[in-house]
DNA sequence: CGGTTTTGACCCGCGC
DNA sequence: GCGCGGGTCAAAACCG
């Protein structure tokens, strides 16, 4: 399973790095971004812009350091895991290489947890090729299928589980399941059988605003449409670049989400973002020298790039506006 | 009419 | 060996 061998540094910036900061800077960007709805005058307005960026960069480096210090937790777990693991060799068996279809498939609406593939990385890392591998037919055997799973914020009141990605989908089947009341839908990508792809599709049982789609393989076309990944609702949602840093934000009116894949370091991912590189991706993470990089990137990507700050203004005082509401999140 | 969706049946791996 | 449950098949229905 390739999914769990790779550092998933997707950031859910929904509300929850905010709850890492104190509450005076809570306070200040909740001014922040209540203040934006404010008129001023106009004399004064480029003077409050001016100061308004200086704010919202202060928050991005706060948000790099929470970033960073992320970063840091997760390498501290990850090497309690391994010093765990060499203690005791096969403790963790259920996530291991010999894990189990149905083991696996229980951790798939941990939606909460960001961390949820990183902490998974490490030398029992799974191959992608045990959830194939519980396929019996041969020729898909040799086919180390690419595991990722994507989440897309919809509307609660939408039950297509449509989910457009910009490739076409032939759905061939739906399922309860039994740990979940929402259906799961299959879907095999349209240019099948010469393309291997599928596609499972489900409602988070954790909140039904969540769409997971589970992607297994790999296209081998080229992708059909330049079209933004996006749910049914195209116009809650967009998917953006920051950088190098694809980035989607959900601005659906449950609650605006910003989901960074920060897994995608480099070009050699398509644009489902699944790494087309024959390069394992916890190698690359591997090294501090890149992850230092990386998290560099990151910040930098974040700080320089006006549609993020933009997003994130929406995001937080939409989330503010909701948490007025409720404090579900 | 061809492609897609729906949905009940079937297959098969896994746990007991 | 049996039952459960996830995944797939395939015929019918649907749609443009």
């Amino acid at each position: 399973m390739e999914y769990t061998s790779l550092i998933d540094t997707s950031l859910d910036l929904n509300i929850k790095p905010l709850r890492l900061l104190d509450d005076g800077l809570k306070q200040e960007v909740q001014s922040n971004f209540i203040d934006l709805g404010t008129k001023v005058p106009v004399k004064e307005e480029a003077g409050a812009l001016v100061e308004e960026l200086n704010r919202v960069s202060a928050e991005n480096k706060k948000l790099t350091e929470i970033l960073t210090v992320l970063c840091e937790n997760y390498n501290s777990l990850r090497n309690h895991l391994m010093d765990y693991m060499s203690k005791n060799p096969g403790s963790i068996d259920n996530n291991s290489g010999g894990s189990r279809k149905r083991k696996a498939e229980s951790t798939t609406n941990n939606i909460n947890s960001i961390n949820n593939n990183a902490t998974n990385n490490g030398p029992s890392e799974t191959s992608s090729s045990d959830e194939a591998g519980s396929c019996k037919k041969p020729r898909e055997e040799h086919i180390k299928a690419k595991i990722s799973r994507v989440y897309f914020r919809t509307e609660a009141s939408d039950t297509s589980l449509i989910v457009k990605d910009g490739y076409q989908w032939r759905k061939y089947g739906q399922k309860v399941t039994r740990d979940n009341p929402s259906p799961r839908a299959y879907f095999k990508c349209s240019f099948a059988p010469s393309c291997p792809v599928k596609k499972k599709v489900q409602r988070s049982v954790e909140d039904q605003c969540v769409v997971v789609a589970t992607y297994e393989g790999e296209h081998n076309h080229p992708h059909p449409t330049k079209m933004e990944t996006t749910s049914s609702n195209s116009n809650n949602r967009c998917v953006t670049t920051l950088g190098s840093v694809p980035c989607s934000t959900s601005l659906s009116s449950s609650g605006p989400t910003i989901t960074l894949d920060l897994t995608k370091p480099n070009k050699s991912h398509d644009q489902e973002g699944r790494n087309i590189s024959g390069t394992p991706r916890n190698k690359v993470v591997d090294s501090p020298e890149l992850q230092q990089f990386l998290v560099e990137q990151m910040a930098s990507s974040l700080t320089k790039d006006p549609s993020f700050k933009a997003a994130l203004a929406a995001a937080i005082s939409g989330k503010f506006l909701q948490h007025n509401q409720t404090d579900k999140w």
